[in-house]
DNA sequence: AATGAATGAGAATTCATTCAT
DNA sequence: TATGAATGAATTCTCATTCAT
């Protein structure tokens, strides 16, 4: 006698879900929305062709979701560090760190993002939401360092984005093989930048 | 008395050639390089489908061809405002709105510079040399900076590149709707946060 | 208890290959290689287009499978008849009935062979070799009647050439409706011919 | 005063066309029917794509006209032949070297025939007349044998298409590189067959 | 007469999605 | 549930033909 739901039938689900989703996010990484096919997620997954949409609605969907599983975990990780006791610097310091090394270790759901962002009609818009949440985490973070004195006042949610925007640029140029210094050095640097600029 | 070669014939190709450039920025940047086809591009431009074939080789070629287009032409803009004269400081903000400004003019083109980005695999090699040219540019302003004690010493390439990120954020925020600040206010904005750093 | 392999699919799988390669040679020897369509074809075994791509891998492909198909059928009656006993004599007046017989009841097939021999550049090359294998057996049977003495000693290559192409002329002209001879005559009248010559 | 028809105008099309036809025979025979494109002719010939439509209706006009002609050519030399003196021997000998060399000096021509050649529905059957002329050529010599007693007395026309499929065999062969053998033993081969057959 | 730019019908091939087993 | 064969819409690219210059 299952205690909520059927159990034995969902948690069965939701473990073929996120081996789809797994899959999914690889081969979406290699290869792109538009070239990945149902059939390499398929195979990646070892499953037929016609299991996934058993889970998925479509190839869409199966995007979408890995998208925002990718997301989801992150804005986890991050919340926790930012709960935490610390400074905002150190807080800053650690966020950046969390989310250069998280994309650095999920490189292939990096690719995704990445090459999805920017895209305007995208159905993107269903994880703006979660997009946004990060946003928050590290806003906070900012606005507790102004109320420390160790942070200007200024707007919060532009410097938050900047932080991102920091951030994606240094795990691109990773991805791409641009750079090839250790990845606490590569994180030091642009904490520096972001906390001094560049004016002496 | 034609100055060089054929002047009447060479002219038209070349105004059909930026015509057909310029439809494919819209269409591309609208849909991305998969969900564009030829045809959206031939209509969009006013012309039957084998006509885009007459002027470049394969839609990949349009491709490569718009996105080389709208490099050099930022890189030219570029250039001039590096060679210029003026503190190291004024140059860089100057840089800075010159490419915030530019992609915020073009944003068709930005959107195809942004979705390119990231995939390893595409012939965005090709392009790959113009792209690192920009960032020498940027270089070559720090260094300068650095000579006349404005600017501390520091990793050039991280930071141009760094740079480089930090445009693209903004340009993808106002691209998405999300900000709404007027552009001189963002270009200082980021300039601030560039030069100075966030902590007090 | 299947005894090989998976029986039944396999045999489904067979199955639908060798229809839809009686339609490939049904359509290819009407329209030719070039005017004959994956639709027409798939049209014709009363599948769609994209069934045809289950089984093989382009046009070419099946195209060359038909071919193959083919020439190995006769070359197994052959092979059989001039396996047998009998004189080099009755063997040879076999082997031309035999070939005769054969195109003539595969019209459709011999249609493509001919439409392809001649032309160079060809992957015809891939059925050269049982091209050759054929005119290999002729010769056979020909140095036997040299060696009975029934047979003058000539260039067994090139006589085995010859009656082929006596062979595919009867045939050319049978299927253009030249000739209304029947069958069994027109061996005869070749067999004669290919025996004693014209001369008195 | 021209004396008959605009001679002028009249010569300059004719040599325009036969200068096409030319051009069309080689690239017909290089690439066949289907893969020869219009431009290839144009440019072989010298002239623009526009041009080509001046002179004839459409390709498959031009294709049919290359074949006219070469085959009227052939056919002109082989009347020569049988209208001279000597024993149905020695003109049959004379016959089966000139279409033979015929072919070998145009290989060009030859492919087209032979890739069309075997194709029920083509056009070709405007040029059929030809085709059948140039077998009553070889058929009136063997009559003219069998009056002298040479030749026995069977079916002159299935022996007269008996041997343009000996000569194309040979041609084959010799386009497809299968056969080395200098011109005149080749020739020397077909005739002693033909004439003599096989057995001793 | 000659040109060659423009056209658009047409064909091969791919792949998301469905559905009978 | 799981499968994978079948489907057919969609897309790129080619090329015969036309026509304004």
């Amino acid at each position: 006698m299952p205690s909520h739901g059927r159990t034995k039938k969902d948690i069965v689900l939701e473990f073929r879900k996120s081996e789809l989703l797994s899959a999914a996010r690889t081969v979406f990484s290699r290869k792109g929305f538009h070239d990945a096919t149902i059939d390499d997620i398929a195979q990646t997954a070892g499953v037929a062709k016609g299991t996934v949409y058993l889970y998925f609605k479509s190839k869409q969907a199966i995007y979408l979701a890995a998208l925002r599983d990718g997301i989801e975990a992150l804005i986890g990780e991050m919340r926790s560090e930012a709960a935490g006791a610390g400074t905002a610097q150190d807080k800053l310091r650690t966020l950046l760190a969390t989310k250069i090394t998280f994309f650095d270790d999920h490189r292939d759901f990096f690719q995704i993002v990445q090459s999805e962002l920017g895209r305007v009609e995208t159905t993107m818009s269903e994880c703006q939401d979660l997009y946004f949440e990060q946003a928050k985490i590290i806003e906070k973070v900012l606005q507790d360092g102004i109320r420390e004195g160790t942070v200007q006042k200024l707007n919060t949610k532009k410097t938050a984005f900047a932080i991102t925007d920091l951030t994606r640029g240094i795990v691109i140029q990773r991805t791409l093989g641009w750079s090839r210094t250790r990845l606490k050095d590569e994180i030091e640097f642009i904490f520096n930048l972001l906390w001094k600029g560049i004016a002496t």
